[in-house]
DNA sequence: TAGATTGTTAATCGATTAACAATC
DNA sequence: TAGATTGTTAATCGATTAACAATC
């Protein structure tokens, strides 16, 4: 779509040129992570040190799912109202969301869908693949093995390990069952950054161990413990039981705020 | 322990009685939910009109899921400053989280750990049996089926659902399994007021119709896939691979923020 | 051009923390 | 009593929203 920079050049000042917004678009393909040199921009637009609070790359996840839908649907740009519309949030606040990481958009026109897309993959690190452990082969752990949602955004399973002999050895859902004792030598392997920790609450804490003496860089804990882990891994926790809790509030109080 | 009521009044005030923070726990379960008379209460402490952030109700969750690991380890009491350290939250917070909901503590002593179990189970709706549906028999829907978590917190899978006519009249961990046509039927025989969603992503918004229509109050949806629903029924999303994008995002970003 | 929509600022709103009198 | 800890207020901090110039 651009045949050449210098074409792009545009002046904004007495000896300072700028880009158009197309070729913006087109360099930061080039520039991304080698050229930090865009001093021009504003210092909260995309710069790293301001700190992205945890809300905000929860709801890029689901800017992402939405525009993938969008993308299925045929559409090639969205908008800012638009996305906010589907997904029940305000036009603004997805447009100061994306703007903790720099600009995609287009003024008069809105987001290309695809650009988008990559964009966001690339910020969540969803734009390469990760080989996943799975920890634990209870109902929950074996069901994951299988899920397809991990699979579409990248995350591949690619060993299981359990204490339970009669499992170790086993092929389930085309993933090998490895004994915990094979652990740090299969992470290094294949690999391996992430755990999915789906063990019983007891042993959570004394496996969580051993996947940060393995080195596992971050842990998705299923358990219904809080973890106690060095600050040198990334934890993210998901209480099942919790989320009805938090369901069976919301139908009791139903009445009250609305 | 409270042998009367008149002996624990206590003078406040010129003519003014008021009791003392023992009987007062006693008292709270003779007038919970009928005398709401207490006018000299904080406006904000326990008042129902004041809305209550989502993220204080899933805080709440916390406290009783770590308060029930106190009690098994043989803990009569604790305080603010000892449940915040196992959070990783402040003493402050976890104060002020609780006094939305009424005052529960004792000062100088802390919390009575089986008393606010108690009080944070009612809060949540849990100091009650909820039959609940699974829709869906993927992967997920079958492993939910047997999760411990739920039966623990008093949420009993009574009937699941599927369209798959081969896995129709099956008995899956003692959960009989249904037509999706049967739904109202059996919702309103077994009293199901929430439905679990485990069906692809496809299906999920003219599953969640079907749910509405059946009188359901509450869906926690595992689809991948922003509901369209009416606003008298509740609902919460728990969206696996978004759990896994989070953490991919926290590990890529970790030595930016640490 | 007129209409649409962005990125960004400032204003608003809400949530967390610090501090402390009241209490046991 | 002295020490501990609550419930509550006020101060701080952070997140959301409204508004608008810049842009296509």
């Amino acid at each position: 779509m651009i045949n050449g920079f210098a074409a792009c050049l545009v002046p904004v000042g007495d000896s300072v040129w700028g880009i158009c917004r197309s070729t913006r678009h087109c360099l930061l393909e080039f520039i991304h992570d080698r050229l930090m040199t865009d001093d021009s921009r504003h210092p909260d637009s995309g710069d790293p040190n301001v700190p992205v609070p945890k809300a905000v790359v929860s709801r890029l996840s689901l800017y992402l799912r939405e525009l993938s839908q969008l993308i299925r649907d045929g559409r090639d740009t969205t908008s800012s109202t638009q996305l906010g519309e589907r997904l029940g949030l305000t036009d603004a606040q997805i447009r100061k969301d994306l703007a903790y990481f720099g600009q995609f958009g287009y003024p008069g026109i809105g987001y290309r869908c695809d650009e988008l897309v990559t964009e966001i993959r690339r910020i969540l690190g969803t734009d390469r693949d990760w080989p996943v452990a799975i920890i634990g082969l209870g109902n929950l752990g074996t069901a994951l093995i299988g899920h397809r949602g991990f699979a579409e955004q990248g995350f591949r399973v690619t060993a299981a390990f359990e204490t339970d002999e009669s499992k170790v050895g086993m092929t389930l859902g085309g993933v090998p069952v490895f004994h915990i004792d094979q652990l740090s030598e299969i992470v290094k392997k294949d690999g391996i950054r992430l755990g999915i920790l789906a063990v019983p609450a007891k042993a959570a804490q004394s496996v969580a161990q051993r996947l940060v003496e393995a080195d596992i860089e971050g842990i998705l804990n299923f358990a219904p413990v809080t973890l106690s882990l060095p600050p040198t891994v990334s934890r993210v926790a998901v209480d099942l039981a919790i989320e009805l809790e938090q369901l069976s509030f919301a139908v009791v109080n139903r009445l009250k705020n609305s």
